[in-house]
DNA sequence: GACCTGCTGCGGCGTG
C-alpha cells in the first residue's frame, strides 16, 4: 500500500482491507494527501463512479476519529442536490462508518421526524442534507446554529457542477457564509464535481473571496474511444411509401439497441412520450417483451424507480427514453449507447449524457446523435433552408472532441433569491437591522454585484404597506411584515425556485404523474402518458385530479418550458461550419446531403459578404453570429424601434412596418452608441420564484445582469454592419 | 425552442 493509505486512520485502513482493494485510486491517494496534509479548499473532479465520494471522506474520517471533537455538533456536513443522491449516499457511508461508531444521519424531506429529533439531540458524525433543508434548520432553529456546526471540520457540496450559478447554488453559498459568521471561524470547502470545461471558474464558485487558494484535484485519462454517428431525417414528406421521420428513428433505435441497456435522450418531455410510445408498440408488433420506458419528471416517483432498477439490472435488457432526469444523479451502472434525438442544449449536458456510456475498460463510448429536418418546398422559409438543428448537432459534438464545454455564466445580480436570503436572515434572527443584512449578504455572502443603492430600493420594495414582506420596528430593526410572515410560516418557502401548478394523473386509484395545467382536458379526450395511451374519464378542477382509463388511441400532451441559452462560441462554430466546405466522416448520406444543401443556401442568401439579406423591402434577416444572450438584446432593441422581430439560432427575421423603416440605419445607429430602450411595458420581466414582490425598475436590472447583454449592442452592431471579406 | 431540483410542525387517530 502507498504512502497516502498509512496516513488514514486504522479503521479506515480495515475497512479498506475488508473491500479487497488492492490499492487506493491516483484520485483517493491525491485527495488523502491534501485533506491531511493541508487545511485548504478542495475541488475534486471525476466522473459519476469515479470514486469521489471515498476521495473525500476516506481522509476526512480518519481525521474526526484521529482527534475527535468535544461536542460542538456535527463533525461533516455534505450537501447533496437530489434525496435519491442523499439516501444512495448515507448508504455507502454508514458501510465505512459502522465499526467506528460515527453516526450518519440522511436529513431531507422524506426522511422521518425521529431520526431528525435524535440528531438534534446529539449532533455528531456526518450530517447529508438537502439545501433546502439546511434552509429550514436556519429558519426554524437559527439560534441552534452554533451549536450544531460549531465544530464542523467540513462541507462537502455533492454535484457541485451542477448548481454554480444556479439559484439553488447561490442560496447554498448564502447559507454556508451565514453558517461561518455565526460560528465564527470559516469552515473548510470541498467540492465534488463532474470536469468542467473552466475549472478555474469552480474555484471561484466555492470560495469567492480566495479562489487562489483553492486545490484542484482532477482524475487523469479514462478517456474511452469514442464510437460517433450522425444520422439526418428528413420530415413532412408527401411520399405515401417513406413514414414518417420519427417512425424511422424509432424503428432504428429499435433494431440497434435492443437487447442491451441504453438511455435516449429526446429532448421534451412530449417526445419522450412520442418515441416510449413507439417503441412499445414496436415491441408489441413483434410479440417480443418490453424493454423500453419513458422517464422524465412528470411520472410517478414509483415509475421511475422501477425503470432505474431495471437500467441497474443487468439481467433485463433495458432502453430508458428520457429527458435530463438520467443525465446526472445515482447511478445507473454502465450503458451501451447514449442516442440523442435532436441538437442538445450544451455542450456541458452532451458531455454529461455521453459519460453514461464507454464506463468498462475496453468499451468504447457510443453516441448515436439524430437529427430531423424538415422537407424544403418553394415557400420554405430560410431558416430550414439552413438546416440550423444540423448544424448545431455538428458544432456541439465538434466542441465535443475539442474537449471544450460551456463554463457556468457569469455572476447575475439573482434578486429574487436575494429577497428570499433577506426574509430567512430576518427569521434566523427575529429580525436584523438593513447594515447587518447588507453585511452578511452582499458584502461577506453571494450576492456581491448588489450595490448598496440597489440593496436598499430592493428592502424599500419589500417594506411597501402593498408588498408588506418586512416592517420596521421602533429600534430600527428590520422584522418580518404581515406577508412576509406567512410566507416564511409555509414549508413551501425553503425552495428558491418556481414550480408550475399540476394536475395529477390517476388511474385506477395509482398516481402515473402529473400534467401541467396548462393543457386543455376534457372527460373523452384520449392521451399518451407514461408510454401508454389512456381516455379521460373524470376531472376535478379544485383537487386538480384527473381519472384515467386505458384506452387504443391518443395524443401526448404539451409540457410547456422556456428555451435554453446557445453560448457564442457554439453559433460561432456553426458559422464556420455554414462557411467550410469538408464533412465529418460520422454524418451518414442523408446529413451529408442536408450539410451540403445547408452551404449552398448559405451561399445563395449572401451570408458569406454580408450579415444582413432582404428578402423584400420590408422583410430581412441578420447573422448576429453570436450566442441566445446577445442575439436576443438586439432583438429587444429592434423591436423597441418598432421592428417585428424573430429569434433563431444565430439569426433574427425582420419585419418592419413600412418601407420607410430603414433597418441598415438603425443598426449603424446603435452601433454608433446611441441609446435605445431594450424593455417595453409588454416585455414580461418576472420569471422567478419572489420577482413579483420587486419593483418594474429592480427588475429590469435583474434582466440586464441576466437574460441581456446590453453592453455588447453596439459592438454587435458594428460588426452587422461591415461587409465581409468574400469565402471567409 | 428545454430540462431538473425541494419542503416543517402539529393535530388527529390507531396501536402496544
Amino acid at each position: 500500500m502507498t504512502p497516502a493509505f498509512e496516513k488514514l486512520a486504522r479503521p479506515i485502513q480495515k475497512w479498506i482491507r475488508t473491500q479487497g482493494w488492492s490499492e487506493l485510486r491516483h484520485i483517493q491517494s491525491q485527495a488523502t494527501h491534501a485533506i491531511i496534509g493541508g487545511n485548504a479548499d478542495l475541488i475534486i473532479a471525476a466522473t459519476t463512479a469515479g470514486g469521489k465520494t471515498e476521495a473525500a471522506f476516506l481522509p476526512l474520517i480518519s481525521q474526526v476519529l484521529d482527534d475527535p471533537a468535544q461536542g460542538g455538533g456535527f463533525d461533516l456536513l455534505y450537501i447533496g442536490p437530489l434525496k435519491a443522491l442523499i439516501t444512495d449516499q448515507a448508504g455507502r457511508l454508514e458501510e465505512i462508518c459502522r465499526e467506528m461508531e460515527l453516526p450518519v444521519t440522511p436529513w431531507h424531506g422524506d426522511v422521518s421526524a425521529a431520526v431528525k429529533t435524535r440528531a438534534l439531540k446529539a449532533p455528531r458524525g456526518i450530517l447529508l442534507m438537502t439545501p433546502e433543508s439546511l434552509e429550514a434548520l436556519f429558519i426554524r432553529r437559527g439560534p441552534e446554529i452554533p451549536g450544531l456546526f460549531g465544530a464542523t471540520r467540513a462541507v462537502i457540496i455533492d454535484e457541485l457542477h451542477t448548481v454554480l450559478d444556479s439559484e439553488r447554488g447561490v442560496q447554498m453559498r448564502s447559507l454556508l457564509t451565514r453558517m461561518e459568521l455565526a460560528i465564527g471561524r470559516p469552515i473548510r470547502r470541498i467540492g465534488l464535481s463532474a470536469t468542467l470545461g473552466d475549472m478555474e471558474l469552480a474555484k471561484a464558485y466555492l470560495r469567492p473571496d480566495d479562489p487562489g487558494r483553492v486545490v484542484l484535484l482532477e482524475a487523469q485519462g479514462g478517456d474511452a474511444e469514442l464510437m460517433l454517428q450522425l444520422r439526418g431525417y428528413i420530415s413532412g414528406d408527401k411520399d405515401e411509401k417513406t413514414p414518417p421521420a420519427d417512425h424511422q428513428i424509432a424503428r432504428h433505435l429499435f433494431r440497434n439497441l435492443r437487447g442491451t441497456d441504453n438511455l435516449v435522450f429526446a429532448g421534451s418531455r412530449q417526445s419522450v412520450e412520442i418515441y416510449a410510445d413507439q417503441l412499445r408498440s414496436l415491441c408489441e408488433e413483434e410479440r417480443l417483451p418490453q424493454e423500453f420506458y419513458p422517464h422524465h419528471a412528470s411520472l410517478s416517483r414509483d415509475h421511475r424507480d422501477f425503470v432505474e432498477k431495471r437500467l441497474k439490472d443487468t439481467a433485463k435488457p433495458t432502453t430508458a427514453i428520457c429527458t435530463s432526469t438520467l443525465e446526472l444523479g445515482i447511478d445507473i451502472g454502465d450503458v451501451a449507447c447514449v442516442a440523442q434525438i435532436g441538437a442538445p442544449f450544451s455542450v456541458a449536458a452532451l458531455r454529461q449524457r455521453l459519460g453514461r456510456s464507454g464506463r468498462r475498460a475496453g468499451q468504447p463510448a457510443v453516441l448515436r446523435q439524430y437529427a430531423v429536418e424538415t422537407r424544403l418546398t418553394p415557400h420554405s422559409d430560410y431558416v430550414d433552408r439552413l438546416r440550423l438543428g444540423l448544424i448545431r448537432s455538428v458544432a456541439m459534438i465538434d466542441l465535443l472532441l475539442e474537449g471544450w464545454c460551456e463554463p457556468p455564466r457569469p455572476q447575475a445580480l439573482h434578486l429574487s433569491t436575494l429577497v428570499h436570503q433577506i426574509l430567512s436572515v430576518i427569521a434566523e434572527r427575529g429580525g436584523a437591522s438593513a447594515g447587518r443584512l447588507y453585511r452578511v449578504l452582499c458584502q461577506e455572502g453571494p450576492f456581491k454585484n448588489v450595490e448598496a443603492r440597489v440593496f436598499t430600493d430592493v428592502l424599500r420594495a419589500l417594506g411597501d404597506p402593498e408588498t408588506a414582506l418586512i416592517e420596521q420596528g421602533d429600534d430600527g430593526l428590520l422584522l418580518l411584515g404581515r406577508v412576509g410572515e406567512k410566507l416564511v410560516e409555509h414549508y413551501s418557502f425553503y425552495a428558491v425556485f418556481q414550480t408550475p401548478e399540476e394536475y395529477r394523473l390517476i388511474s385506477g386509484g395509482k398516481e402515473l404523474g402529473t400534467l401541467p395545467i396548462q393543457n386543455v382536458m376534457a372527460p373523452g379526450m384520449m392521451l399518451i402518458f407514461s408510454g401508454r395511451r389512456w381516455l379521460i374519464q373524470e376531472i376535478d378542477d379544485r383537487a386538480k385530479v384527473i381519472v384515467v382509463v386505458p384506452s387504443k388511441g391518443g395524443i401526448p400532451p404539451i409540457f410547456g418550458g422556456n428555451p435554453g441559452d446557445i453560448h457564442d462560441r457554439v453559433i460561432v462554430r456553426m458559422f464556420a461550419i455554414l462557411e467550410g466546405n469538408s464533412a465529418p466522416a460520422y454524418l451518414d448520406r442523408t446529413a451529408r446531403d442536408l450539410l451540403d444543401e445547408a452551404r449552398r443556401h448559405y451561399g445563395q442568401l449572401g451570408f458569406s459578404a454580408s450579415s444582413t439579406a432582404a428578402f423584400s423591402e420590408t422583410r430581412f434577416a441578420i447573422a448576429t453570429r453570436v450566442g441566445t444572450v446577445k442575439t436576443t438584446t438586439l432583438a429587444l432593441a429592434l423591436r423597441s424601434e418598432g421592428f417585428a422581430v424573430e429569434t433563431h439560432d444565430g439569426f433574427l427575421t425582420v419585419t418592419a412596418k413600412d418601407r420607410q423603416d430603414d433597418l441598415v440605419l438603425t443598426i449603424r445607429q446603435i452601433a454608433l452608441g446611441a441609446q435605445i430602450t431594450l424593455f417595453s411595458d409588454q416585455t414580461n420581466l418576472i420569471f422567478e420564484k419572489f420577482h413579483p414582490y420587486l419593483t418594474r425598475t429592480l427588475l429590469e436590472l435583474d434582466a440586464s445582469g441576466a437574460r441581456v447583454d446590453e453592453r455588447a449592442l453596439p459592438e454587435l452592431c458594428r460588426q452587422i454592419a461591415i461587409k465581409r471579406p468574400e469565402g471567409r
